[in-house]
RNA sequence: CGGAGCGUAGCGCAGCCUGGUAGCGCACUUGCUUCGGGAGCAAGGGGUCGGAGGUUCGAAUCCUCUCGCUCCGACCA
């Protein structure tokens, strides 16, 4: 049996496979800060991908992107109650702005101390709000649409590289709508950029509904989700979309004068993904050699790796490959030529770790005879047998683009059948999911594949909902969204035994 | 912040119980031989054993405190 890439397999542990994953695909390391997460230029590169393709998209819908201070005073968390109330628990808090040295040892300054206590944002509805109230003052100004890149703050307590770090990475999108249906309507458009963005680009499938009233972000009137199902069964929220109703344009005083002159308070909305699509990625694609990232977000879609041997010849072999490399890039495709001094084996398996999409090994049998031996990967081994082609330089590029597409095509493909084929609509008695999930205790039940339930509801609020998620929670389970697409819903709640409204999905999650 | 486990070379670990001055595998360096594919042999380099204090002639090993990490809970994008 020939060996696998990584340490681990997904099915013997899978978070340590997925640490294994992270680490040893070269996307980014633990870092000296707790929590904070090094972005490695690999990984680095998948996200300027990202970032580059969804910011496109963000534009085409309108939206214009600016920046605000990293930095909120404390007063302006403080304006809206449920929002204190939701991240008051994990802020980083800047008090003082000078050091001295103190005896040889370096210490704050007690006399520098900030009058009002600086937060690191956790998130800038604040600020941003506070801006609005400056800059709406006419229906004119109308909808507003605004989006930043930036970094936050959450000082959570237990951190996974990716999924949940203290610091990450995210695009914040924040808008002000004359009214109620506009601003709705802007919230569910960008819970639809994020959908196909994820399904389009990411080639990971996601179910886009609205979260139950218990899951909302804290301030809003509805939150909306993208949740994706990772290959141990389990959900990953991997974007949200919030319409904020005109909470927070009451408690910042947003208002603007209307048509028929009376002054009127906006409704807001927020929407972000963050860097969590990249664990998001890893975990729908992964496989037990490593990372096999989608071309599309791939910064190298083609590697080629030169079996150099150290002799005279190499010069040959290398102006093949190279002339290989300009023809593939003039057809627009991100390529490298691998010319680091290390065996050719190692620099192989370094790629298939990292997820390159089709690594390219070209012997000096394939120059002589116009030749390229190539692999994707993903569809690395027939059994454990890694499989390459061996096609002519001029099919090889000719084919290049497409032969990318139908990668990309591929991975959707498989994850929409993961997807589509464990979401399980029989359950009819609360009894019967709770046989089918277990405690959950044991780390040998949390780690078998339960994929997600689907069920009828009567979309209960307040007591009977906390009732609802307290019984879940003992299952390690919670109400993921009610997916927006679903045909009409007929019987009895799963729940409560009333008429049922809607369908929502159940799953254990990140 | 509660429960459990763990910090010894870049990574993975042994040594600790029964104190005697640090070792294995991979990785790294050099040489030779190999090489259509994750090679073999040989010779090397690298560690104040997480930190501080204590016991002792002597501490990776025993004691106390402390910091950090991982997993499980609570919290969350």
């Amino acid at each position: 049996m020939s060996k696998r890439a990584l340490s681990v397999t997904r099915d013997a542990n899978f978070p340590e496979w997925y640490q294994a994953v992270v680490r040893d695909g070269d996307m980014a390391e633990t870092s000296p800060v707790r929590g904070c997460m090094i972005i490695k230029p690999w990984g680095w590169g998948v996200w300027e991908r990202i970032q580059a393709d969804l910011d496109a998209r963000i534009k085409d819908t309108g939206h214009e992107n600016c920046y605000f201070p990293l930095f909120i005073p404390m007063s302006f968390i403080a304006k809206e109650a449920e929002h204190v109330e939701g991240f008051a628990k994990e802020m980083a808090v800047v008090t003082h702005h000078r050091l001295k040295n103190d005896g040889g040892k370096l210490v704050v300054d007690p006399d520098a101390k900030l009058e009002e206590p600086l937060i690191v944002r956790p998130t800038s509805e604040t600020i941003i709000g506070d801006a609005f109230q400056r800059w709406v003052k006419s229906y004119r100004d109308l909808p507003l649409l605004i989006n930043q890149w930036a970094n936050v703050v959450r000082w959570e307590m237990r951190t996974r590289l990716f999924l949940r770090t203290a610091e990450f990475l995210w695009q914040e999108g924040h808008t002000a709508h004359a009214d109620r249906d506009d601003a709705v309507a802007e919230t569910l458009k960008m819970l639809e950029v994020y959908r196909t963005f994820a399904e389009d680009v990411l080639a990971m499938p996601v179910i886009a509904g609205e979260k139950p009233a218990n899951e909302r972000f804290p301030g809003a009137d509805n939150t909306y989700s993208i949740e994706a199902m990772m290959q141990d069964g389990k959900a990953l929220q991997a974007g949200t979309s919030h319409y904020l109703g005109t909470h927070f344009a009451e408690a910042q005083n947003i208002q603007f004068q209307n048509q028929q002159g009376q002054l009127t308070h906006c409704h807001t909305t927020s929407w972000g993904v963050s860097t969590r699509l990249i664990g998001g990625v890893i975990m729908t694609h992964g496989d037990d050699d490593g990372l096999r990232l989608p071309p599309m977000i791939a910064p190298r879609q083609i590697v080629i790796v030169p079996m150099l041997r150290e002799k005279p010849e190499d010069a040959e072999l290398i102006e093949y490959c190279n002339s290989i490399e300009k023809e593939l890039k003039a057809a627009g495709i991100r390529t490298l030529v691998d010319l680091k001094p290390v065996k050719s084996a190692e620099k192989r398996w370094n790629w298939v770790r990292r997820g390159a999409p089709v690594i390219v090994e070209v012997g000096g049998r394939d120059a002589s005879g116009g030749n390229v031996t190539f692999m994707r990967r993903d569809r690395l081994r027939d059994g454990d047998k890694v499989i390459s082609s061996t096609m002519a330089r001029t099919e090889f590029v000719a084919g290049a683009a497409a032969l990318l597409k139908d990668i990309q095509a591929a991975l959707f493909a498989e994850a929409k059948a993961r997807l589509d084929g464990n979401i399980n609509t029989n359950f009819t008695t609360f009894e019967q999911l709770s046989d089918y999930f277990g405690p959950g205790e044991s780390e040998d039940e949390g780690g078998a594949f339960k994929g997600w339930v689907r069920v009828p509801w009567s979309r209960p609020e307040g007591e009977a909902l906390e009732k609802i998620a307290d019984r879940l929670k003992a299952l390690k389970l919670t109400i993921r969204n009610a997916p927006l697409v679903q045909e009409a819903a007929t019987g009895k709640c799963f729940f409560t035994g009333e008429p049922a409204k809607e369908h929502v999905l159940i799953a254990r999650a990140y």
